[in-house]
DNA sequence: TGAATGATTTACT
DNA sequence: GTAAATCATTCAA
C-alpha cells in the first residue's frame, strides 16, 4: 500500500527522519510517467548547533531559507559548481533541521535514469547524492517544494531489516560534529555510496 | 565589487 | 590513489 507520507511524518528531529526515510520510496511524476527509487541511505542534519550544517550558528541566508519553514519541504542545492543535493526539511519552523537524501535503488522509470546519466553499472546511477538527483532530473528548481503534494513526494515502504550508522560524509572540517554516527544506511542494499572500503 | 570555498563526481596515473 | 572540474553563495572591504 503505497501512501503518500504526512507532514507529521517530517515534524520530527532529522535523526529520526532519517533512520524512518531508509525503505520509504522517492516518487518523481514527469510527463513521461513516474521515476521512483527506495531511498538506502540518508544523513541527519541538525541546524542551529551541527557545524556541518549550512544553518550552522543561526545563520540565515536566502540558500537555506527552505530550512528555516515548515517541514516536508525539499531543499535543493547546488555544491561544487555542478552537482545538486536533495534534501528534506524536518523538525518545526524556525528550526533549520534537514535530512539529506544521498541513495536510493531505481524502482521505475529506470531507462530514463539511464538515458539522462550514461553510465555503466547500475549501481552507479543512483549510488550518491549528485548522482541520484541527475539521474530523477532533480534541480534547484525543485527547492521549496512541498513534498505532501505532486510531482516530487515520499510513499511509505517496507523498513530494512538492519540499519547501518556510520559518520557523515564530506564534512571532516566540523570538528567533533565529523565523528557523530548521523548518516544512516540499509547495509543490504548495494547501491549504498560507500559501505566500507572493503 | 571582488575573492574564497564547498553536504562531490569523474577521469587519469 | 590523486587531482581537476566549475559556479552559486557567502564574507569581507
Amino acid at each position: 500500500m503505497a501512501t503518500l507520507l504526512p507532514r507529521a511524518f517530517y515534524a520530527r528531529p532529522s535523526p529520526v527522519v532519517a533512520q524512518e526515510c531508509l525503505g520509504k520510496i522517492l516518487v518523481l511524476e514527469t510527463k513521461d510517467g513516474p521515476l521512483s527509487g527506495r531511498i538506502v541511505e540518508t544523513e541527519a542534519y541538525l541546524g542551529i548547533p551541527d557545524k556541518a550544517a549550512h544553518s550552522y550558528g543561526g545563520r540565515r541566508t536566502h540558500r537555506n531559507e527552505v530550512m528555516y519553514g515548515p517541514p516536508g519541504h525539499a531543499y535543493v542545492y547546488l555544491v561544487y559548481g555542478l552537482h545538486d543535493h536533495l534534501n528534506l526539511v524536518t523538525s518545526a519552523p524556525g528550526d533549520p533541521c534537514a535530512v539529506l537524501v544521498r541513495a536510493v535503488e531505481p524502482l521505475s522509470g529506470e531507462g530514463r535514469m539511464r538515458q539522462r546519466r550514461p553510465v555503466v553499472t547500475l549501481t552507479a546511477l543512483t549510488s550518491g547524492p549528485g548522482k541520484l538527483c541527475r539521474a530523477f532530473g532533480i534541480d534547484r528548481g525543485y527547492n521549496g517544494h512541498d513534498l505532501c503534494c505532486s510531482p516530487l513526494f515520499l510513499v511509505d515502504g517496507p523498513a530494512p531489516a538492519r540499519v547501518v550508522r556510520t559518520p557523515r560524509i564530506g564534512v571532516a572540517n566540523a570538528g567533533a560534529w565529523a565523528r557523530r554516527r548521523l548518516r544512516f544506511l540499509d547495509p543490504e542494499s548495494r547501491f549504498v555510496s560507500r559501505l566500507r572500503t572493503g
